[in-house]
This record gives C-alpha cells, structure tokens and sequence, in this order.
RNA sequence: GCGGGUGUAGCUCAAUGGUAGAGCAACAGCCUUCCAAGCUGAUGACGAGGGUUCGAUUCCCUUCACCCGCUCCA
C-alpha cells in the first residue's frame, strides 16, 4: 500500500467533507476553530474505534487466563464520570498549576516568552542611556522619539552555566558597547524572572534588537474556565476536564469497594475532555474537544515495571491488528529528560500524519507509568520532587500544603498477605479522535481499475479493516427490473438486523460499486439474472474487486464472519 | 497571539463596479445484465458585518474560517 501524501491529504479532507465523515463545528456560522463534528459515517467510523477498544480491553477481557506477555492475570473494569469535577481536583493533578501560564511577546521578533521562566537581571552602564521605542501615549498619538533610560533588564535563554556570559553578552549589545568594555556594566540585584518586574517597559528580550519589545503578560488559559450555579462568582468557579483520567483516580475507592476487584486491575473510560490549545491545527489532529479512551490500571510497586511493558506492546499490537501496519506507525520510548516529573517511563504510539513533515510524528497514545503520583497526590496534596528526586507535598509560602489533597486513605489492602501499599499506575491515554483520523489517513487509497470499456481509471478506496467500516455491505440489483430489486431488499433486510448495511438500486453498477469504495464498505452483494434462476448472488471484496457466489441463504453469515 | 496566503454551487475552477458561467457530484425520469463520466429535466453559490457608490461578488475597513511559517504542545 502506498503512502498517503500531502497532496492526497488535502483530498482526503475533502472527501472527510463530501463523503459525512467529518465537518468543520457550526460550518453555517463561519465555523469554529478547533471543533470539529463527526457526520453520518464519520459517527459509525468513531463509534466502532470506541467500541473496539472497549471490547478488546474491558468487556472481552479474560481475567481467568494469562495474556500473553503479562506478568498474571488482571481484572479490567469500566467507569463513566461527570465533564465536570471538583475544581481541586486539577489542583491536586497539578493541571491547574500547569495550564495556567502567562505569556509575553515580543514585537519585534514574533517570539513567545513563558512569563514566569524567562530570566533577566537589571543593568545599566556608567550613565549611558538607551532610548526606548517611541511610546502611545493616548489613542492615535505617538511619541516622536522614546525615552531615554540608563537601567534596563536584560534576558537570557541561556541554560544556567552559560547564563552569566550570555547576560553580559546582551547587555552589551543593548548599551552598543564593545566586549572590552564589559567593566564597565554595573549588575543590580540578582538574575530574577520577568514576574518579579513591575513593568516590562525596560526589557531587552532575548533575540531583539532593541528595548521594551514585550508585550503582555497575557494569560493562556489552557483549561476551560465555566460556572457551577446559576449566580456566577469566584466560589463557583470550576473547569471542564482536561483528561478523564483524573476521574477514575478520584473513583478508585469507590470501584474498589463496590467490585471486590483485587489488584493487579484496571479501570477504563472513554469521553470528551477538554483544552485550550493555543494553535488548533492539522484537521482534527489538535481539538479544542475531543474523545480520549484511557485506562488507569493499578499495580504493586514491585510489579509495575513489567506492566508498562506489557501495556506499551499490547497498545501498540492493538493499532497494528486493526490496521495501523506500516511503517507510519511507531513505538516511541521518551527519554529520559522528556519524562513528566512523576514518571519512571513513558512510550507514545505514533503515527507519521501526511501533514506533518517528513520524518515527524504524531501522537496517537502515551503510555505513561505514573507510580503514586496520582493516588498520592488526592490523599496528601499536591507533590512536587524534592533536591533528591522524591516526591513530597508541595508547600506554599506560609509553609502549609499548597493544595490539600481529599485527606482520604487511597492505599490497597492485600487482604491475603494484609500488606499495605499506594499501588502504582500504568495509564494508556489513547485519543479516540486522533486514531479516528490516523486510520481515515490509512485507509486512503488511490488505485486503478478499469472502467466499461476496459480502460484503467483512477479509483478512490477506503481500505478500513472491517471491524472500523462503517458500512459492513452494501445490496445491489444488478438492474432495476426483472424482480431482483425484490431479492436484493430481502437479503438487505437480512444484513440490517446484524450490522450496518447499505440498499441502491440506482444507476450503473459500477458507479454504485465506485460510491461505495469512497465509504469503505468491504462487502458489495450482487443479485443478477443468475440469481432468479438458482438462488445466489454475488459478493465483491473492496480492495481486490474480485467475487464469489454464495447462496443467498448463506449471505448474512458469510459476511458477518468477516466483519466481526 | 504574530507574519504571509486564501475564501464564488456539495466538489474543482471561471468571469465581472451594472441580472455570476462551466465540468463533476447530488435529485427526478429514461437507458442499462458487473466496475463512475449515454440521454432528458428541474435544483443549487459570491464566508459574515460595515463603509464608499445611483449601484459592490469586484474597491476599502472589520471580523470569521482555512493553509504555510513562528510560538505552544501535562
């Protein structure tokens, strides 16, 4: 199978739109950046993504044997939980800490600055001045010339061995002075960041050219603010999730105590969360909404190395048997220092979109291995890593807990061994719209295949694996006449109640076997003058045109064998 | 959020400061015995808002959305 280029991808797009698989949110209204709905085979594509994975890791699940290359046995288990949540609950998750950052910018250089990261130290140079950009001092009026000023605060991206020479070097540089002259700089106060400023008027930003270019602060909110009750206040202010994982670790007691599930298990969830991205971009690939289907599963510590590899391959085994075989898709271990500041180890699963460059890829799913963080952190507070790389309860300026966590007891029992432990959690977090768009990009083909008169044209295909089709078959008289519609609706009917099927009767047939390849229905059945004589039909697999007859007796099962 | 580009029918593209055309698709009918483009017919569009003008799809402003780059991405 060829690879989908970028070119294809915009006819991908297109046919996302022409075909109802997915259309741009409030399309009437202008649209809305980053929202995207799903249409009438969009909806059937996503749906059979969920219920896949639902299948295949909570309901089919076989606690009674040991999967392969599983340390045990485990137990998997569902929970469905509110959008909505406890607002400390993304304080505890450390969410709200991290989504909440101030930005400025720079006007000169475009650039983008993390307000409460971007490190400077005040500097003047014996009385020299520098003049600032002319300043707006009301509407439409302007400064002729800037004001002159003899201190400024200069920034440095620098890391923190080489921050000292990079301040000096950008000091110089604003003060137009030569490297011998470096005496003459008179540092004041300490390196300090740009929140510490009461102003941002004297700045000299990283890569400009000259002072005051930054604008802002400005807040990036990157949760979804929103208000519980009808009266709106500071009191009743709370965020629309987003993860989902949050609400299972909130709900582990209450799973525990009401399954009689033992550890080593896992809770599962699917639904929308929610985020504020500053760039929504590349179709559906970052949303402000989306679907995530995410698994906390909870483990001894001891054991818990050997779950995030069992997890890690059997994520990944999953994309690859539902199609995802190529060399688009890949397993990423992260490295060390691109781990968050709780976990041990983390893979992503990746697919190489057409939209990206070549070589890059996207995230389909991270599987993190969290340890206690979670748990932990809704017992005691929010955790930080302390000088020697262990968690402890972050503290706020009067020394007490920054964030109280529940107070409430989240360790595990054994009841056998009556040993007492935080389990540990390994969490696949898979995005159901991310993987609902990587096999959209997988199943694009663009193939030949002769027309009436035999000669070669371009044919479009969807190439789902069965079980994702929305479409499972699609019923066909070969002509609108001779009673074959009668048969052809019968063996419909047949199709309807099982999975979802698809009745036309208009046209040529090889049109009709064309409009149903742009849907990825892998099963066309046939009823032709053949049929009225000895009860069969035909039936045309998608990607290889070839057909069969079968009795029609024998259609439902023959079908159903292979879409299931 | 910044810079550049784009916005005409479901899709692909025209033209125009004075009634917006075509191809394909979709629809109705005819014809069709296995892989889209035979015939007939009817339907369908200037992203939104404001301004200039006798008159704006065209010129100007604002806004929204999309694409590219920067930035961000637990």
């Amino acid at each position: 199978m060829k690879a989908i280029t970028l070119m294809e991808m915009e006819k991908l797009v297109s046919l996302c739109k022409r075909r109802g698989f997915l259309f741009q949110s409030s399309e009437i209204y202008g649209g809305l950046n980053g929202f995207w709905d799903y249409g009438p085979l969009g909806v059937e594509l996503k749906r059979n993504i969920k219920n896949a994975w639902w299948q295949d890791m909570v309901t089919g699940h076989d606690e009674l044997a040991i999967p392969a290359g599983a340390p045990t046995t485990y137990e998997m288990t569902g929970l469905d939980c509110t959008i909505i949540m406890h607002p400390q609950v993304w304080k505890c998750s450390g969410h709200f800490d991290l989504f909440c950052d101030m930005m400025v910018d720079c006007k000169e250089t475009k650039k983008l600055y993390r307000f409460d990261q971007l490190r400077g130290r005040w500097v003047s140079a014996q009385g020299k001045k520098v003049r600032l950009q002319p300043k707006v001092i009301s509407e439409g009026v302007q400064q002729i010339q800037g004001d002159e000023i003899e201190r400024l605060f200069v920034t440095s991206l620098a890391e923190a061995e080489e921050e000292a020479g990079d301040l000096q070097r950008r000091a110089l540089k604003a003060f137009n002075l030569r490297a011998k002259d470096a005496e003459v700089l008179e540092w004041h106060e300490s390196v300090m960041t740009l929140d510490k400023l009461d102003s941002l008027e004297c700045v000299f930003a990283p890569e400009a050219n000259s002072v005051g270019t930054l604008n802002g602060p400005r807040e990036f909110k990157l949760m979804f603010p929103t208000t519980i009750g009808a009266l709106a206040g500071e009191e009743g202010r709370a965020f629309l999730r987003p993860e989902t994982a949050q609400g299972i670790f909130v709900n582990f007691k209450n799973v525990l105590d009401s399954t009689r599930v033992k550890i080593p298990f896992g809770i599962a969830q699917i639904g929308k969360s929610f985020r504020n991205e500053i760039t929504p971009r590349n179709f559906t690939f970052r949303s402000r909404e989306f679907e995530q289907m995410e698994i906390e599963f909870f483990c001894h510590p001891e054991e818990s190395r050997k779950w995030y590899e069992y997890w890690r391959d059997r994520r990944m085994q999953w994309y690859t048997d539902l199609g995802l075989a190529g060399e688009r898709l890949r397993l990423r271990e992260h490295d060390k220092d691109e781990l968050s500041h709780y976990s041990v180890g983390t893979a992503d699963i990746e697919y190489a979109f057409p939209f990206l460059s070549e070589g890059e890829y996207g995230e389909l799913e991270g599987i993190a291995h969290r340890g206690d963080f979670d748990l932990r952190s809704h017992m005691e507070g929010k955790l930080v890593k302390n000088a020697k790389g262990c968690l402890e309860v972050e503290l706020g300026e009067d020394g007490k807990p920054k964030y109280r966590g529940s107070g409430r007891d989240l360790q595990y029992r054994d009841e056998v061994t009556n040993d007492r432990f935080t389990p540990h959690v390994i969490e696949p977090s898979a995005g159901a719209d991310r993987g609902a768009l990587a096999f959209l990009c997988e199943a694009y083909t663009e193939d030949s295949a002769p027309d009436d008169k035999g000669q070669m044209q371009t044919r479009v295909v969807m190439k789902f694996h069965p079980r994702i089709a929305p479409i499972k078959a699609a019923v066909f008289p070969l002509v609108k006449k001779d009673g074959m519609p009668e048969v052809a609706q019968e063996i419909y009917r047949a199709l309807k109640k099982r999975f979802p099927a698809f009745y036309d009767e208009k046209g040529a047939v090889g049109r009709r076997y064309r409009r149903q390849d742009e849907a990825g229905t892998p099963y066309c059945i046939t009823v032709d003058g053949q049929s009225l004589t000895d009860n069969t039909v035909t039936i045309r697999d998608r990607d290889t045109l070839e057909q069969w007859r079968v009795k029609v007796d024998d259609v439902v099962e023959e079908v159903s064998d292979r879409v299931s």
